[in-house]
DNA sequence: GGTCAATAATTGATACCTCAATGAATATAT
DNA sequence: ATATATTCATTGAGGTATCAATTATTGACC
């Protein structure tokens, strides 16, 4: 049954490493964080959202969002008001500067992912994209 | 042909996060982090090793090696000496606290694992791993 | 034998992450 | 109406990662 622990130790492994060398090649080849690439994919979506809606899409935590937002803010990349009808919260919106640059790198990003992924058939990516998911939501009701 | 590009950036974000959300948790479960785990896990088969040759397997960048089994040693749980007939090398060594310390956490580590993987079949758990290696090699070349 | 290159380990700088604690605004309940 | 709880965003603390630069040792070559 429970056979294959190192298979299993092996995956864990696997995850950490992958995602320590792929965040700093990402980056040197698109001039942009992972994680900060990500936050304007998103927003470059849905014109307008709250932080927290933000937050939850991207699953990380409030702290570095905040944190992201605040610079991409000062880069003229994002800009954010408050709610007028609740104060508490901060809607979010990719400004024209933020559009440019998402699109400018999206070569940079191609052909990374063409590179990462060039031996894999189109079935594979799809059962690698639902196992990982599977992954992640057994892990977020730990 | 690459119709996928969703996918394959979906897997971009995936592994980043699920590295995020990873990490923290097995450390709550176990008391010590993944790196430093995986780095015992790697001492415990091999007696004594290389830290140049331990690096190599790990995928963990030289300094953070050294930050790592600094720490380790000041908890007693490695002891490194210099290599005799080349005084540049370091061999390390797991102690027998380390030994122990690894022995104590392996059941924590099972159950962590055991539900992260709970719906996954023998077969997908190669697969998986089979697919992770792939990309990293990809990416490796980079 | 002495210079120059290569290798191993370390340190410094910077960035990003999570968690916990705090501050501010709103909702709720008696 | 007021005290209490909840929610959102932020800040502080601690840990870990990469990359680049440095130090120390060995090897190679003329």
């Amino acid at each position: 049954m429970t056979h294959s622990i190192s298979d299993q130790e092996h995956i864990l492994f696997l995850l950490k490493e992958l995602s320590n060398q792929m965040g700093p090649k990402f980056e040197r080849n698109t001039q942009i964080s992972l994680s900060r690439y990500e936050l304007l994919h998103q927003l470059y979506q849905v014109d307008e959202i709250k932080q927290s809606s933000l937050q939850k899409v991207v699953n990380i935590d409030h702290a570095a969002i905040t944190r992201h937002l605040k610079q991409l803010e000062s880069e003229g990349m994002v800009s954010r008001r408050r709610n007028p009808s609740d104060n508490r919260e901060t809607f979010v919106q990719l400004t024209h500067e933020g559009r440019e640059r998402i699109v400018i790198c999206q070569s940079d990003k191609l052909s990374f992912i063409k590179q990462m992924f060039h031996d894999f058939s189109e079935e594979e990516l799809r059962s690698l994209v639902t196992m990982l998911i599977r992954v992640q939501t057994n892990i977020k009701e730990y």
